[in-house]
DNA sequence: AAACCATGTTAGATAACCTTACAAAATTAT
DNA sequence: ATAATTTTGTAAGGTTATCTAACATGGTTT
């Protein structure tokens, strides 16, 4: 895993990078938008990728688009992605078929 | 600047990822071999970037070798770095007076 | 032997974060 | 139009995380 998905930022700092209100990042966990993980004692951690869902969420906000709207959107643009994900495997699958290395 | 160098971690998350204890961490600061930035209220705010320098002071400090000692490799290794940057950037320097696009 | 290095530990203080609850304005649903 | 929901602020009280300073100690260097 790659630093920008790694769980290492505080609450305090994603407000300082994202400019919500922490009420505000609270909430959207709450609403199902963002997934930080738990220190032992309970604090919020977050990574770069989740600061940067999290500027998006902003945009839309400001735009006057609800949560609720903004989680659909969400994951129907994750459906896609996993959907490329499984063509690109597919793919690559049947290259190895026919032009891969035996092994054997 | 890339998320590597970003300070946004905090002394914990970091005593996690490179197993040292926090009163290490806050020592080698003190030698000068780290250089966490503060946060509003006084708390430390280490990058990727520190971690992994930290990881490697772990490994020599294993080796015996006493802070004083990897603090005079580093900067060795620092100065090395920056003397390759500007030939890298001489180079260039040529280059473009040679094959470079004109603007004119 | 004296000085220094590296680390643990303790104490007391402050910063940072947590949850819960109430409030209120704005929007959406009935 | 009224009721329900959304979004955010704020306050209270509690816990976790971090800070500095100081003392202790075993190991190493001078």
């Amino acid at each position: 895993m790659s630093y920008k998905d790694k769980k290492v930022i505080t609450i305090g700092i994603v407000r300082e990078l994202t400019g919500l209100s922490e009420r505000q990042i609270r909430y959207y966990e709450e609403r199902k938008l963002i997934f930080p993980e738990r220190s032992a004692g309970g604090s919020r951690k977050f990574s770069f990728s989740d600061v940067e869902v999290l500027m998006d969420i902003a945009n839309k906000i400001e735009d006057g688009i609800q949560t609720h709207e903004i989680r659909k959107q969400m994951l129907k643009e994750q459906k896609k992605q996993s959907q490329d994900e499984i063509r690109r495997k597919m793919i690559q699958g049947q290259l190895n078929a026919q032009f891969g290395i035996r092994k054997n």
